[in-house]
DNA sequence: ACCAATTTGTCCGTATGTATG
DNA sequence: TCATACATACGGACAAATTGG
């Protein structure tokens, strides 16, 4: 016989009472900050148990747009960068990319995000940027901390950039690529002090509301990575390995 | 009396469940494919009910760290770019980011994807873009087909640029600021055959492997999306309206 | 093609700890 | 302080679907 129709396939009442909750949170009927329902009153509209209406809402929470506060109650919320971010990294790191990978993308949105910044960075902006260069002058022998004032440098950077959707774009390969200048300063002596003045002409480029050369610099400084990454003796097409993942977060707490 | 410790907070027994059993995947011991245990297997290993570990593996689902097949048996797997990007798609809408900050992301994406698929593109996947010129050659009047297949285009483009990081990166923009075009075209009698026309020239230079001519048509493209858009009396500082929801999936099926 | 065992989906009732007023 | 409301967690039960002989 011919197959007429396609196999209809009821989705579990979890999954349906999961789904009309979102709906009406996209939708903008219930706002964020909003009370979702307590779990007796879901049990009602929706006419199932109590067990199935708590695993709809379990799998609502983990995306973010459900949120419990302290008494353990359920609120609509937006969806945070910063977790959106790690999961994309997860993500990253399970499919197992390549530095060559992350490299490529990192050049493209760092340049773009420091020739914005040079047209939009406010003062305070610029001095919160003055202030890492600072600490990361003070940090030059100590790989770790010069790391993690590398990571914040590009972040301010990007804040100051004015553009969500680019921040949010960066977040996820800047998480998994920057972890590695810790690596690649153990070994390099000449290192820390090429990092420092790629950035202090970045400051100086921005401060100068200087497009172009924030964007050369920038180009050269993320070039400077690799080339460390390479004398370091490692090879930009092997994937990022999972020892990185402990800059990921999981369900609220590192692994 | 001074504070001698901090409140301790337990997370809930689901949350512990899930937790536990994302680590087994993170850490690959349990790996894409394999089948995680049976509820009744769980509900053994971490002595709770089974309500607690349906309620545990109900926050997995959504992450794609776990996914049912027709069997609703749970498996691992990984994380699908498609779903990731439809999530992230959705969180910039909810956070109502402007036209502007699309258009700028993705003036760097494209343009950056373009030049290296300058360098990379195979003959099947030059051949895969030439198909999709001569499909909206013939589709020239018809708005809604040609938005789909300006989609379609620079997809093919991503892809022929070897690069899932970069991939990734574009498609939640992409899905956002394509549907545009149908709009911007309805009211514009000579969009459309720019829009041939840039795309024939971005198909040459890639069949010439001329990274810096794909890369200044790609740019052209862009502004050029800008201009029709503003032409349709658009303001690019205007949130993106809720109406290009329907590009996102929710799950697993369109609003 | 049939049957038995397994597994998931759903429901019911109850107990407990905690936050709120 | 106390009472109430609510989320968390547990136990047991049954139907429907799937698997594997």
């Amino acid at each position: 016989m011919a197959e007429r129709f396609e196999r209809i396939q009821a989705s579990p009442a979890y999954q349906l009472v999961a789904d009309a909750i979102e709906r009406e949170i996209l939708s903008g009927r219930i706002q964020p900050g909003e009370r979702i329902g307590t779990e007796a009153a879901l049990v009602e509209q929706f006419g199932v148990n109590r067990s199935t209406v708590r695993e709809g809402i379990r799998l609502l929470e983990q995306s973010g747009l459900i949120r419990r506060d302290s008494s353990r109650r359920l609120y609509a919320s937006l969806p945070r960068y910063a977790k959106l971010a790690s999961r994309i990294s997860r993500a990253l790191l399970l499919h197992e990319v390549t530095f060559r990978e992350l490299y490529e993308t990192t050049m493209a949105l760092e340049v773009a995000s420091v020739r914005l910044a040079a047209e939009r960075i406010t003062p305070p902006q610029l001095q919160a940027i003055a202030d890492n260069l600072a600490r990361t002058e003070a940090a030059l022998d100590d790989p770790r901390i010069l790391s993690e004032l590398d990571t914040e440098f590009h972040a301010l950077i990007a804040e100051a950039a004015g553009n969500r959707v680019l921040q949010l774009a960066r977040e996820p390969t800047s998480l998994l690529i920057y972890p590695t200048t810790q690596v690649i300063f153990e070994g390099s002596p000449r290192g820390p002090s090429r990092l420092l003045e790629a950035h202090s002409r970045l400051h100086a480029a921005l401060a100068a509301r200087d497009r172009q050369a924030a964007g050369v610099w920038m180009e050269r400084h993320v070039v400077d990575w690799r080339k460390g990454f390479e004398r370091a003796g490692k090879d930009l097409d092997t994937p990022v390995e999972r020892v990185y993942m402990d800059h990921v977060m999981v369900g609220g707490s590192r692994l």
